[in-house]
DNA sequence: CTATTAATCTCGAGA
DNA sequence: TCTCGAGGTTAATAG
């Protein structure tokens, strides 16, 4: 039920308990082939690159992807204990007793090392998958939600273009008031704390020295809400805030 | 092979092509008995919750923790397509012709359902992991390097306090420079871009209404390097920056 | 629970 | 390549 079976075409290719020889072979044959590799069994991992770390013997689940990436689970946490990006290249051998996965890249120079004392499953699989993501309720949805109406913002808004180019940055919505001020939006499609407010207010600064006209520029800040010392932020640098969520 | 057949205490358990039924079993035990439990196939994904959305038909690879979290992945991406965080409550069913997996949270009220049109393999893993991983090249390290050798920063700095409180949060390093002025001192591991010094300016504003004496107050941005709208924002409010990185 | 910030953040867009 | 900002960010920590 290996790839030397000449079953490499299978969607999936499994061995429980293998022999290291059998077991680097199935692997091998899985990253030249692109297929979905899945390692499980009682492991060492180190990490050096950005930032570096070792982890000691214990139980993991690694999956490599045929994109380059690495993933190395325990059986607790959302996020992997160990990881690498996409882009690093793969290669399994066998050390002594052991199997060893590497996975590099360069900038940044990045090496993960995962050393097997003992490997209880192999698996690879042959992925076929053109479907994409569909997702909402995201800072988009905001962004059409405001240019289909507005008046949502305040009456008689009228954006005039949207990713506007300052010096500091593109403002979400820019546009006029009623009274034909400049305004400028920015959009968080959850509540914010005073980082947002920073944001907004480099863009309505880097505007005043933009146009550096002495027409009143207005800067609105639009999220479902605000946190205390953001408000006070806001309040502090004469900025607004409007309370708006992506949905409905 | 499966649990029926009284193997459930197997490092693991693995069907490859199971039955509905089968698939089924397998991972409710595996549940049960808190393993790690992954399948393999053709499936649809739905998320509800901090927002929607909608995965079609396509070849995936889901896990599911003992913890309660779920990942689903496709053969891209060191992230997860689809997860739900630890603490959900998973359950398998057989709906008609497919395996439905759902995993429901509250607080926030959040649900993804993957329904399996076909399960290609199904496997649980007893996972034995005491260890813990060791990581170095952080933001503390950048602290504690400063912190025994203060001179790093410049030649007299005296740390006096970390995490020292703020109105608008704690200065990482909060101390003295050789003529006694008071000095803030904000840390990041990385290359910073204006969040960062919007977060310094922000904690000398504080600290001069907190004090509010008219002493001179800097505030000293350390990391490996900053931006070029780092370096404007920093000359812009006055702050100062030092180069230093995490290790050596 | 909320608020704040770090992260080997990841990811995508744009220059 | 670097830079910048979004993210169902996640995770840790403090209150």
């Amino acid at each position: 039920m290996t790839a030397a079976d000449g079953r490499q075409d299978a969607r999936v290719d499994t061995l429980v308990d293998p022999s290291l020889d059998a077991a680097v072979t199935v692997v091998e044959n899985g990253f030249e082939t692109d297929r979905l590799v899945t390692l499980f069994g009682r492991c060492k991992v180190d990490y050096d690159g950005r930032a570096s770390s070792t982890l000691g013997l214990g139980d993991r689940h690694v999956m490599c992807k045929p994109d380059g990436s690495i993933l190395v689970h325990t059986d607790e946490g959302q996020q992997p204990v160990n990881w690498q990006p996409p882009g690093c290249t793969h290669e399994a051998s066998r050390e002594e007793d052991r199997l060893r996965i590497e996975s590099e890249r360069s900038s940044p120079e990045e090496r993960l090392t995962v050393e097997f004392e003992q490997v209880s499953q192999v698996s690879t699989f042959a992925v076929d998958d053109a479907t994409e993501l569909s997702l909402d309720g995201t800072e988009e949805d905001l962004r059409n939600r405001i240019l289909e109406e507005p008046d949502l913002v305040e009456p008689g808004f009228t954006p005039l273009a949207t990713e506007r180019d300052t010096a500091a940055g593109a403002i979400d919505i820019f546009g006029e008031d009623a009274d034909g001020r400049t305004l400028a939006v920015e959009l968080k499609r959850k509540r914010v704390g005073p980082d947002a407010v920073g944001q907004l207010d480099r863009y309505v600064d880097a505007l005043r020295r933009d146009l550096h006209d002495d027409a009143e520029i207005r800067g609105i800040l639009v999220s479902p809400s605000v946190t205390d010392r953001a408000a006070d932020l806001l309040e502090r640098n004469g900025l607004e805030f409007v309370s708006l969520t992506p949905r409905k």
